[in-house]
RNA sequence: GGAGGGGUGGUCGAGUGGUUAAAGGCACCAGACUGUAAAUCUGGCCGCGAGAGCGUACGUUGGUUCGAAUCCAACCCCCUCCA
C-alpha cells in the first residue's frame, strides 16, 4: 500500500474511506503541510440523519482528529431544489418550515460526533441558504452559466440514470449540480475551504465544484468520496423494513442503536470497526481474526464504541448491560426500550396479543396473534402459546413496573400507568 | 394542441368479466439450526374475528352487469412520438 505523507490521507485510506479522489497526491501534499479546511454538505430532507450518513460524519471527524478544520454545510438552499443523484424519481418538494425543523434535528448528531466551536480545528456549521437565496436569476445565469455546458452535464451519472430509464428529470433538479458547485466556490472564498468530501454518489457534483473553482478563481481544490457502504450480504446498510437506523435518540433509542451494531454480520466487523470507531488499526486486525462465537466480543466493542461516540459512554454502558441481562442472563433491565400504556382502556388485564401490539413489536393485532402462534413471543420470560392469556397489572415485574415483552430478539418493556 | 402507451398490495411485476385478497420475484418478520452472525430450510406477510366469516383494496368519480382490477364515461397523473 502506498504511504502518504499526511496523517489525514493515511488514515482515510487505511481505514477504508477512499472511493475516488481528485489529485490525491496534491491533497496529501496540502494536508501534510498545513491545516486544511474541508466540507460535506447535508440535505435537510428529514429531521434526523441515519447511519447511511455516518461515514460522512466520520470523515469530518477524521479531519478534526488530524488537526484540520471541518465545515458542516447545512444544505437548506439546495434542499429546496432536491438532489437527483442516485434517485430514479424526483423527491417531493419540502416546505421551508419543514427544512428549518429538519436542520435543527440533524445538527444534534453533529454535536456528539464533532467538536463544534471557534478553535482552530473546531468544526463550524454553515448554511448555503446564506448565499444561494440571494442570487437573482439573471445574475446567476450570467455569472455561472457560461462555465457549464449542457453537453458535459448530460454525461453525469445522475442525469444519465434518469434519461436512460426514461424517468423525468426536471429542470429544477437539473440545476442542482450548479448550486452545489457554487457552494464549493463560496466556501473556498469565504473559509479557504479546499476539500469537499462526500458519498460515492456525490462524485459528479463534487468534480463540478472542483472545476468551477479552478475556472473562476484558478484555485486548486480537491474532491474525495467514500464508497457506498453495504453489508457483506449486499444490502444497503442501515435500511430495514422496520425503519432506518436513525442517529437521533428520539427516533431510535440508544439501546436499539447498540443492538444494530451488535448484530453486524461477522464478515463486516473489521470493516465497520475501521470506519465507525476510533479503535486502533492493529487492535482491529487482532479482533478480526477471532473465530466462531469469539467474534461476538468484537461486535460488542463495535457496539460500545459506536454508541459511545453518538450517545455517550453512559448510554452505551446501559445498553450493553440491558442486552447482557436480556440475552445472556435472562434478567431484565430498566434500560430496555419502554412503551407506556394506559390502564384505563382495559379493566384489569391485557391479553398477550394486545401487549405485543401495544409494545409496537407488530403493526396489528392479527400479526401479534400470528407471531404468538409461531412461538415467537415471550412475556416476562414465559413463552406464550395462547394469544388470549391475560396479564394482570399486578403481574408487572417488581422494581420495573412493566411487562417484559419479547418478540424474537426484540424486547420492549411495557409499562401500564 | 395531435397520436399512442400506461397508473395493481412495501417494491418489481402477472392478471383483461366470476374458481382473484389478486400468480411470481425481491424486501421484510418469525420459527428451526446457531453465536443476538451468515448460509440453509419452514411458516407468515391488508385489517377485524377463536372460527365459519366480515370489512376494505387494483389512480379518482360515476355507470353497465346477477357479478368488475378486468367493460364504458369523465377527470387526475405519468411516459413516448409528432406539432
Amino acid at each position: 500500500m502506498t504511504e502518504y505523507k499526511s496523517d489525514l490521507i493515511n488514515t482515510l485510506v487505511s481505514r477504508g474511506y477512499l472511493n475516488q479522489a481528485t489529485d490525491i497526491e496534491g491533497l496529501d501534499e496540502a494536508a501534510a503541510n498545513k491545516r486544511i479546511t474541508g466540507y460535506i454538505g447535508f440535505d435537510m430532507t428529514a429531521d434526523s440523519l441515519h447511519v447511511g450518513s455516518l461515514v460522512q460524519i466520520m470523515m469530518l471527524r477524521r479531519m478534526q482528529q488530524a488537526g484540520h478544520k471541518p465545515i458542516i454545510l447545512a444544505g437548506t438552499g439546495t434542499t429546496k431544489i432536491g438532489d437527483p443523484s442516485g434517485k430514479d424519481q424526483s423527491r417531493k418538494m419540502t416546505s421551508d418550515e419543514a427544512i428549518a425543523a429538519n436542520k435543527a434535528g440533524i445538527l444534534k448528531a453533529f454535536d456528539k460526533m464533532l467538536t463544534i466551536g471557534d478553535g482552530l480545528s473546531d468544526a463550524i456549521v454553515v448554511d448555503n441558504d446564506e448565499w444561494l437565496s440571494k442570487f437573482g436569476y439573471l445574475d446567476f445565469l450570467r455569472e455561472y452559466g457560461p462555465h457549464f455546458t449542457i453537453n458535459r452535464m448530460l454525461t453525469f451519472e445522475s442525469v444519465k440514470l434518469r434519461l436512460d430509464r426514461e424517468q423525468p428529470l426536471t429542470f429544477l433538479e437539473f440545476n442542482y449540480m450548479l448550486l452545489q458547485a457554487v457552494d464549493f466556490l463560496e466556501l473556498s472564498r469565504r473559509y479557504d475551504c479546499t476539500l469537499q468530501l462526500g458519498g460515492g454518489d456525490q462524485w459528479g457534483n463534487i468534480i463540478n465544484g472542483v472545476e468551477l473553482c479552478r475556472r473562476i478563481d484558478q484555485r486548486p481544490v480537491f474532491g474525495f468520496t467514500s464508497p457506498l457502504i453495504t453489508t457483506a450480504s449486499g444490502a444497503k446498510m442501515g435500511k430495514t423494513e422496520s425503519g432506518a437506523i436513525w442517529l437521533n435518540k428520539d427516533r431510535l433509542s440508544a439501546y436499539e442503536y447498540w443492538q444494530f451494531w451488535r448484530n453486524t454480520e461477522d464478515a463486516d466487523v473489521g470493516r465497520f470497526l475501521r470506519l465507525f470507531t476510533d479503535v486502533a488499526l492493529d487492535e482491529i486486525a487482532r479482533l478480526e481474526t477471532l473465530k466462531g462465537a469469539e467474534i461476538n466480543t468484537a461486535k460488542v466493542i463495535l457496539a460500545n464504541e459506536a454508541t459511545t461516540m453518538l450517545h455517550g459512554p453512559d448510554a452505551a454502558r446501559k445498553a450493553e448491560d440491558a442486552a447482557k441481562a436480556a440475552f445472556a442472563e435472562g434478567r431484565t433491565s430498566a434500560d430496555l426500550p419502554t412503551v407506556t400504556i394506559s390502564r384505563g382502556e382495559f379493566q384489569n388485564a391485557r391479553s398477550s396479543a394486545a401487549l405485543v401490539k401495544a409494545a409496537g413489536l407488530t403493526s396489528s393485532m392479527k400479526e401479534a396473534k400470528r407471531k404468538i402462534g409461531e412461538g415467537a413471543v415471550y412475556i416476562n420470560d414465559q413463552k406464550i402459546l395462547d394469544q388470549n392469556t391475560l396479564h394482570n397489572y399486578e403481574d408487572v415485574l417488581p422494581g420495573l413496573g412493566g411487562f417484559k415483552v419479547q418478540l424474537g430478539k426484540r424486547i420492549v418493556l411495557v409499562v401500564p400507568n
